[in-house]
DNA sequence: GTCTATACGCTGATAGAC
DNA sequence: GTCTATCAGCGTATAGAC
């Protein structure tokens, strides 16, 4: 399941009801404004159906978790396998990212908004679950290989995503109006070429220096 | 009161007791895991006096929510009003960030992570709100005075604090285990340079060209 | 303004028939 | 495995004394 899409079938199976249910609320309302009943309602199935697959709420939120960051993991695992440097890989991340938060956006908003440590006590933050990890492999090969500028592995990976993060963001609170796939060359130009106008002033260096 | 701090009084009033711990319960607990009387335990209060300052747990975290943003706005317009370029202002934001991510954890916890959709129903999200608004403001005026490099408002925005924010998160989540203070400088180098490598290496220069 | 005691609704969870 | 009916507990909010 390539790509964090999955072409469902047909006759889609309770479970799958349950969470593509249960994804929708959670993400619109937030897990915690949302009643076993109210998952039960929209996905049109008894309680006890939804208590004898998952065992209540926090086992949807647990399950879904887990799944979503499957799909996310073998999404950046298929972008690792394809022969580019890791410089473009990095770029490909970034543009599934921003054409998932698109096409899927409610994927992407509950594996970033969502607290997991609310319903998940003792699990790892996400950040350090293992696509992220890969993300920061990708970025810690590039710097081995040379092509991505020598840094601090924290300082490199969060330069390199943080931008588009950020991004994905403001488009999930409606604050960006535009698609983010406009965004996409833009960002990876400032990404790579850094902030610096590429003609300084002359007025302007000698305070610059800082 | 500048900077997000401010020298409490040494009687602390009830309002404030009452705010302090919230601020403490919502940030650890997460807001839905947090009830009134837990609050008014912490606080050395009792219920009444919660419903009737704040009129209830609502009350208290837009309350808290606000007066936060303001001390917020506050650090922005200081950095704003000090004699630096736009690119220092930058700069300067980023490291007073960072540094209330260590000395004032919760504060920056709680307006980073609350989701304040579920209990602000028609508030616009907090990326819109003012010292976000100012930040962006920053930018955009270095960008006129050339000192920034030519970039849509939002990516330009996105690229200079996406990078610093989110190490935040990464140091909230207890990921990150050094001070943020420690990666200043690396950050804001990465940041205007770029993470092209300083010397390409000939191999790598045809295939990076994408 | 502050407090205690109380009411009431909602929600997560179970029991037990089919 | 699926469903309905029901329970028990928690958490918000109020009433009313001080």
């Amino acid at each position: 399941m390539p790509y964090l899409t999955r072409n469902a079938p047909k006759p889609e199976p309770v479970d799958c009801r349950i969470l593509t249910a249960a994804l929708d609320l959670f993400v619109e309302r937030g897990f915690h404004n949302v009643s076993v009943h109210d998952v039960q309602k929209n996905a049109n199935v008894s309680i006890g159906s939804i208590y004898n697959h998952f065992g209540g709420k926090e086992g949807i939120a647990k399950a879904l978790y887990y799944h979503l960051l499957n799909e996310f993991e073998e999404m950046i695992e298929s972008v690792v396998a394809e022969d580019l440097t890791n410089r473009q890989r990095c770029n490909k991340v970034i543009e599934l990212l921003f054409e998932y938060t698109e096409s899927r956006r409610n994927i992407i908003s509950y594996m970033l908004h969502a607290k997991h440590r609310e319903f998940l006590p003792d699990e790892p933050p996400i950040c350090s679950a293992t696509p992220f990890k890969a993300m920061r492999n990708i970025v810690q090969q590039g710097i081995e290989d040379g092509e991505i500028r020598q840094a601090d592995p924290w300082v490199a990976a969060a330069t390199v995503f943080g931008g588009a993060i950020r991004m994905i963001h403001l488009r999930l609170d409606g604050v960006i109006k535009e698609p983010l796939t406009d965004y996409y060359d833009e960002v990876v130009d400032c990404l790579w070429q850094g902030m610096n106008p590429l003609v300084l002033p002359e007025s302007k260096k000698r305070q610059a220096a800082r």
